[in-house]
DNA sequence: GGATTGGTTCGAAAATATTCGAACAGTCAG
DNA sequence: CTGACTGTTCGAATATTTTCGAACCAATCC
């Protein structure tokens, strides 16, 4: 009766909300994990955080917040899962945004390592 | 020695992190009062929330999220206060960002009204 | 089948954000 | 100066997120 785990649930495209999509980016990690999806679909596994030792329902559930906004699709693969970013899905509700985020994203924003800000 | 009420602290255009502007707009009420402001500056008096009764606490913090990401700005302006939005800075920042999420925006997105969505 | 790898879910604790009343500050009118 | 009007700050209650271990599920390898 439960839906089974290897067939997790995504919103529909009419379904995306902009500020549910906003805010799963709002997250430096996450944010790190789409600009790592951007390249390409990726597995999971491959897929790596800022904090290696990161416990993996955490990382689960980042990629949770990421599905369930419709910014990601996860499906299985192979004996784990694979992870990509649901550009055309985004690019019809939102024009433009992805490509905004992506692309600031790799400009120095405080997440990644800069100077001491103490002196 | 208090910085007084008359000038708050807006960061400056370099201080501006991605993260936090996407965290200022992922909420209904924020992105509401950017997309009142994206006609241009607006006394905050005339900047109308979605409930009318929402205490003057919560509207003022609400502004103060979307000035310390950035967003806008808040100057004194004649008994109240004046906001606009830091187009200059935002687009020199993350460019096309603020486009495309106001553009976005005019789309119905659950925050607005709407249809039932029960049936 | 049993062990291993890769990942989701659950539940509870910790951290953050939101809400709102009360007190305060600045401006304008009289 | 007093009072009315506008908006900020503070503090505490509430709500939402985040974190992480433990249990569980599915696919692979032996």
């Amino acid at each position: 009766m439960t839906p089974s785990l290897i067939d997790l649930p995504h919103p529909d495209r009419d379904e995306l909300r902009l500020t549910d999509v906003l805010f799963a980016l709002s997250d430096p990690e996450r944010l790190a994990i789409v600009r790592q999806l951007s390249d390409g679909p990726l597995e999971m596994a491959l897929c790596h955080l800022s904090d290696p030792s990161m416990p993996k329902s955490t990382k689960s559930h980042l990629m949770k917040v990421l599905r369930e906004a419709g910014i990601i699709r996860n499906e299985p693969y192979g004996r784990g899962r694979r992870l990509s970013i649901r550009h055309e899905d985004l690019e019809a509700r939102f024009p433009g945004l992805i490509a905004s985020v992506l692309h600031a994203a790799k400009a120095p924003d405080a997440d990644g390592p800069g100077e001491m800000e103490g002196l």
